[in-house]
DNA sequence: TTGAAAGCGCTAACAG
DNA sequence: CTGTTAGCGCTTTCAA
């Protein structure tokens, strides 16, 4: 990356006049235009970038602090709007000045995004595959850092109980009589998600369950899909369990066009990872085992706080409490009859 | 904000002492624990944070360059995932290492947020209400930047053309022999939302359409409402057209509960500003004006990159076609059949 | 109208 | 084990 001394000796001027141009204060400098031109022409054939560090380094500006989020920008990048909400909430609460800045990252390619860790005061990973991981595992970091959803023996985490997350659905079909169970799931993309899906085969197990396995994109799509596969089995299976809303939604809809009644017919539960409103006003509101994003993005800043009051040490755990919300599609405790009358 | 040679004068050590420490590298430098302590001990009495800045003009890492899109963290985060996918698409083409992040800030609090736009080498700002586009227009710019769905003779900007977002659902349901539309319409945030209704209102007046319209919150909640007072009125509409998909889904909710039948009793277009999911998987999937939010993030992108080329002057503008889409809310050249099922 | 030089806060090489 | 020092790239006086 060429520097404004490179771009001054090219133009035959010194730095501060490159620097003045190229913040375009020529006019109240009076730089005359041939100059001007020169150090333009310059600029452009050296591919001349700002340096934005060094710059902030002189400006030196606001005293606030830059919390980074890594996200993954794949499928799972809508999630990022409520763990978002969370986070403000709590950085109003600090009453502290902080900026959020968030990083997408390519799933696996964690490391690449590893720089702007350093341009900030602290960080919270999410979504990190089991390769991210291992290389976070591996890294020394020079800012306080908290992982999302992960656990970890070097970092401070914030996470639920996966074993409950399936468990709780499995419990309540058995409680409501089912012995005929739809699981559609999606690509495991950490051992959390493993953990869900077999919590929930191995209650269903005790309970007498049998269960049969979709595995799907995380998707609506991928969810219509899997509902469509479910009405061709013969029995009919009397209740499903999604691991997303996203294909919760999809199979829904597979099945309520297929003449399939929810929940009389079909009970479903998902795993409530959407925002709220989407599972309340999908065609019939989705009874969910409730992630609570938002409280797990506050937990998150609160250890980062922790974490930099040296309050904490990593590795330090928190895990939040997970709570199934009753609504249409399971056991909804409203009237059986709007249900109907949505269908 | 103290200094690392600050706390070295404190803990009566040198200041690279100091930075080792505060580095974590006090094991391989064998600093003793003594030391270590009262380094710490005068980091955390002065509240010390390290400058970002400085640490990464050092550290020199990466020579990639990094571009900030600032969005309004309110009812709009949602849409980000859009824009953000459109934005990676653009860079992906590009072939060149862009970084992104992504820097939530309030709604007419964007001047508080400027900093960020200090440690980037390109910005896109999106959804800057009135206030924050008077403060922007007042402003010297370090970077290049540009404008997401605004109009500004200072910046360049990406567009679409507002009143055909409007004209367009009215021309729809005119030829569909309509002549008693509601409108659920939110606060307008920006001058396009304003010419979008009053487009919609314009043209279906020339059609010979009675419209009436409800304000509510670009919620599905909010649209939920609308569609009940909709269910109130005498006689009822026979289309409707909403500004967001959220309320359009929440809407429609409303109407399906109250018996009215989709789209046989009324048809239903929306401005398409959510997911295409979203859409396709509403109870009756959602007919709309497709807002190409993909396509805006690549042309941002773009011009970006033009901008930097000089190959653009600012203020210049870009826009962008809009299309209707049509599903079976409104028009639905697919089953009508299907449709029906759908309820 | 332009250049020289100081210095933002930090890290790392090197010297003690 | 710890301190001295150079310098990252930039902006901004101040002097010429």
């Amino acid at each position: 990356m060429p520097t404004i001394r490179e771009i001054a000796k090219e133009a035959g001027v010194s730095s501060s006049t490159v620097s003045i141009v190229l913040n375009g204060k020529s006019e109240e400098r009076k730089i005359p235009q041939i100059t001007q031109k020169k150090i333009m022409d310059a600029a452009r054939k050296l591919n001349y970038h700002p340096n934005v560090a060094a710059r902030r380094l002189r400006i030196q500006p606001s005293d606030n602090l830059i919390i980074a989020v890594f996200w993954a920008s794949d499928f799972r990048a809508p999630m990022m709007v409520r763990f978002l909400q969370g986070l403000q909430q709590a950085i109003l609460k600090s009453k502290k000045n902080w900026e959020v800045i968030i990083h997408p990252y390519q799933n696996n390619k964690l490391n690449e995004s590893m720089q702007a860790l350093e341009m900030c005061n602290a960080a919270v990973i999410c979504n990190a595959s089991i390769q991210d991981m291992r290389f976070l595992e591996h890294r020394s970091f020079p800012v306080p850092t908290v992982l999302y959803n992960r656990h970890s023996d070097k970092f401070c985490t914030v996470n639920v109980d996966d074993n409950l997350l399936g468990a709780i659905p499995a419990k309540v079909f058995a409680d409501r009589g089912h012995k005929n169970a739809g699981l559609v799931v999606s690509k495991s993309v950490f051992p959390g998600m493993d953990v869900r899906v077999s919590s929930f085969l191995l209650h269903a197990e005790k309970a007498g369950i049998a269960v049969r396995q979709i595995n799907q994109e995380n998707s609506m799509e991928g969810g219509y899909r899997g509902g469509e596969s479910l009405c061709t089995w013969n029995p009919m299976p009397d209740c499903l369990f999604c691991t997303s809303d996203m294909m919760a939604i999809g199979a829904m809809k597979a099945l309520l066009r297929a003449g399939v009644r929810i929940p009389e017919e079909m009970e479903i539960i998902s795993v409530g990872n959407g925002e709220r409103e989407l599972e309340e006003y999908a065609c019939v509101s989705l009874s969910v085992v409730h992630l609570p994003m938002e409280k797990m993005a506050e937990a998150c800043f609160e250890l980062v706080l922790d974490l930099m009051a040296g309050k904490v040490e990593p590795p330090y755990s928190v895990e939040l409490p997970v709570k199934y919300i009753t609504r249409d599609s399971c056991g909804g405790s409203a009237d059986q009859e709007d249900a109907a009358e949505n269908r």
